[in-house]
DNA sequence: ACTGTTGGCGACCAAATTGGTCAACAATAG
DNA sequence: CTATTGTTGACCAATTTGGTCGCCAACAGT
């Protein structure tokens, strides 16, 4: 239960790719499929959302490449996965109070809206910019040669 | 994403009848079939795995039924989503961190396991008899007739 | 204007999960 | 022995997930 999909872990991914490259002007897809070890055709579809969503902008041709439209300080992992999977929210009824007019008279639903004010918070409260600070920590920590810094996130979160 | 699928809920509210009727022995699944709106069928698929648990005991033939095995103050939530729907993690890494060696020295991962201790700190919390002590209150506030409070707990949550 | 590069988009697909139904079976009270 | 009640496993349709593929659009460089 309660599980993220790939479009959320491997977006969070994406981003954080983009976090790190801040500045640099426009990555390639192809760089960040390769670093973050997703495939393409998958990659051109994770990040749509993003564009349609505001988050990141894409030029085309040569040249071209996606980049962050917003600071990384500025994003909030609320609003990505908001983006990625839709609404925060452990059942329906909690998200769309409006269909569901008998809910608040329902005790369960107190206790969904708990867990997803609970999610909520946390994710709220973290910024791209965290992330970024902290992967970056981490290798410094690992000691790993200046290359390393650059490669993949590994796929196993 | 991160919804609760209607094992969990469907689940929850079965505990939740079952609390109501502490003590009055063996109840019949086909009266919590008809109180929650859920198909006997489906019922006895939810139910097993409570039964697996050790968290409700079952009696066949006539005279049968279910019933609680434990206090409902001694049933916290975190507990019944867990037999209901497994782990409760975001992301399979953070559930499972020895297939994953390398998901220490990944940012993403430390931010999914966060989320999952705030979840799991709002379902450790509460206890089934939380949600029934909630569920007498909210019907004494809405000051309806008797008959009505043995009825269903609304489908929609 | 042409060409090569790069992202955008929609069709399509396989596998897993979800949300069930149904029929046969096992246990038990009377 | 029979009616009642829970147990189990087979089966199924719909949806979601996690992709691939091919064609189109935009743009830089010449």
């Amino acid at each position: 239960m309660m599980k993220l999909s790939t479009k959320g872990r491997y977006g969070t991914r994406v981003l954080l790719d983009l976090g790190l490259h801040w500045g640099e002007g426009p990555i390639l897809l192809k760089d960040i499929a390769r670093r973050q070890e997703i495939s393409l055709p998958y990659l051109e579809h994770l990040i749509a959302p993003l564009i349609a969503g505001g988050m990141v902008k894409s030029i085309r041709g040569p040249r071209g490449g996606v980049s962050l439209l917003k600071r990384p300080e500025e994003i909030r992992l609320s609003e990505v996965i908001q983006l990625l999977e839709g609404p925060i929210a452990p059942v329906e009824c909690v998200h769309n109070p409006e269909a569901y007019p008998r809910s608040p008279l329902c005790v369960t639903h107190d206790i969904w809206d708990e867990v997803r004010r609970a999610i909520d918070g946390v994710l709220e409260s973290t910024t791209l910019q965290d992330l970024v600070d902290r992967q970056k920590q981490k290798w410094n920590l690992e000691k790993l040669p200046r290359h390393e810094k650059q490669g993949a996130i590994w796929e196993d979160a």
